[in-house]
DNA sequence: AAATTCACCGAGAACGTTACCGGTGGATTC
DNA sequence: GAATCCACCGGTAACGTTCTCGGTGAATTT
């Protein structure tokens, strides 16, 4: 059975002293002497006490609990964000409650009608791909808890966001495929509706425009983030009459998709047509040719992200920020043709 | 501000009834009939009632927390047990509080040690590669906390584990090697006094005894689970005069490091040297050559621990079970010489 | 018609902690 | 020498919930 652990009664009765004066004592908080508060320390140590959060939560109206909402963890942005997150929460003494949806917004809406804001001091959230109506959001936000959304921002709510530089990472990119020659880029997108996906669209459009080169509508297709959508998505492009010569994928997964197809083909990644992706996965590294892409600062989105949360916490009337974090162009085999 | 949430008093006061009335209306025990029991009900969804889960947690003793000890969650392996475990946890309505460790036993030390158990109910956790004595999982077992460990398990522990099967997984690797004509094998392992890292180093042993192949203590090497870790112990291993033939490494990215460091060196991987690892990463199929590997029932892994650790909350006086899942053999391209 | 049963409800204590207020006795002030 | 101050400590209520017990009035039994 599961034994009982000592409690501030406790060692109030071993030193037939009060409960305020033990309670004050191991908050070294005001008025107790120099004595009697090494005395409970001592005591408290003897009887291996642990504080009860759950009774200083209900008192204090505040646990150490912060939850974060991710639609996945297996793969490298989020694990790293989630890491990064872990290391300010951690040298704040601040506890991670985790849920993933799966990128399923109904979970996700299940996920947030249960979460219990008593035991809660603030959100982290990324949200999911498919999330409709983001009202659920507002209402807490209403309801006057601390959010930080971060990667996946909902664009209409009006609190603290961090995200990398999305606009300007794809112009980089696709910047980067055009001045290394490729003159027809076609786009493989995420699903239409989320803003980063928006953004970075929009950045490969405006690079295509500002270098006069051609856009048509075919050489965009949007799907998924898996593998498997990225090699669908190169197959299509590639049963186009008018094919292009470079990819610019939303992200690692999907341009690794997309070299595996090509190499199906037998056609030479690089040589004969570019890809880049976005990420920095390590798998961009391992593939061979090795993958061209836009390296997130995913870690230090979780890091700073946390701790905007707890300045959140911390200072009521918290005016929110957007914070804004450059990705850097790293340069691979797959995308130079010499 | 944040505002205040509404309690079981402001439901029982407008509806002019008892708390304890409006509690077991909630929670749909016994004593209340039909009617005053919609009554009820309404009236919370009306007022956006949320349970406190600290007061519940007060008088319960008992949350619906479970705390997760990881090492790491950036890699295949731990991100996808800990989305198993968060499946079975999320249809239980538990939460899950998940801590990572960086694999430093002082941090892990850290973690326990301040873990606050009165608002938590059970432990699942894969301990820290160097952590070396193991006395605070004893003392929170002692104290009656339910703990299950996965993958890497203390060994003189008595409580619930689950694990793969590690020396039959490593058993064939290397017997897959052998059937593929390679004769001088070696291992690059991981570090020394893991339980796992023993059992696929035995594992390897008695395959090559079994075969009456040659054992050399210079092709066993002991490091890191880091790609870099198995590069350096490739190299280490190309440095000898009598050179191994093929490796079998603990880990696919320790695996993935031997090939890339076989690959700089310009060594046709399969042909002239063979490589399996252990887990199935992803990151094997996409390398070319792809790396064949002993597949691990990572999410099996996290659905059966945390159903474990359930079963280990609900019935008191539970007999701790172990349970070794099997791997699968995955044949790829840089353990076949053709 | 009296006794028993039953369905339903309420009062109060308890969980472990903190916040607030008041009360000591001794030292300091005028 | 009386008044004031201060360092220190204790009692009590409160946080939101559940649990135990006892008490209604109506229905059923004998």
């Amino acid at each position: 059975m599961r034994r009982h652990y000592a409690t501030i009664k406790d060692i109030a009765h071993a030193l037939n002293i009060s409960v305020s004066t033990v309670s004050r004592a191991l908050r070294d908080t005001y008025d107790v002497s120099a004595d009697t508060r090494k005395l409970v320390l001592d005591m408290a140590m003897k009887l291996n006490y642990k504080p009860n959060f759950n009774a200083t939560g209900l008192v204090k109206n505040s646990t150490h609990n912060l939850a974060v909402i991710l639609p996945g963890i297996t793969n490298y942005y989020f694990s790293t964000v989630f890491t990064g997150i872990q290391e300010i929460a951690y040298s704040h003494n601040y506890n991670i409650i985790l849920y993933v949806t799966n990128d399923d917004a109904d979970r996700e809406l299940n996920i947030i009608r249960n979460l219990s804001f008593s035991s809660l001091d603030g959100l982290l959230v990324s949200v999911s791909s498919q999330a409709g109506s983001c009202d659920h959001f507002q209402e807490i936000i209403d309801d006057g808890i601390p959010v930080v959304f971060f990667d996946r921002v909902a664009a209409d709510i009006r609190t603290s966001k961090v995200m990398q530089d999305d606009y300007n990472g794809a112009f980089e990119a696709t910047t980067h495929l055009i001045a290394n020659g490729y003159k027809k880029i076609a786009h493989i997108a995420g699903p239409e509706g989320l803003t980063f996906t928006d953004s970075r669209l929009n950045g490969y459009l405006d690079a295509l425009s500002k270098h006069g080169m051609p856009i048509r509508k075919k050489w965009i297709i949007h799907s998924g983030f898996t593998q498997e959508c990225g090699e669908s998505d190169m197959e299509k492009l590639w049963k186009l009459n008018d094919k292009p010569d470079a990819v610019f994928a939303v992200n690692d997964r999907k341009a690794v998709g997309a070299i595996v197809m090509l190499k199906k083909k037998n056609i030479a990644v690089g040589k004969e047509v570019g890809v880049i992706g976005f990420t920095n996965d390590p798998m961009s590294a391992i593939i061979s040719p090795s993958l061209s892409t836009i390296a997130e600062p995913a870690f230090e989105i979780g890091k700073k992200s946390c701790q905007l949360l707890l300045n959140h916490i911390k200072k009521k009337n918290f005016i929110p920020e957007e914070i804004i974090l450059p990705g850097k162009l790293i340069v691979r085999e797959s995308s130079i043709r010499s």
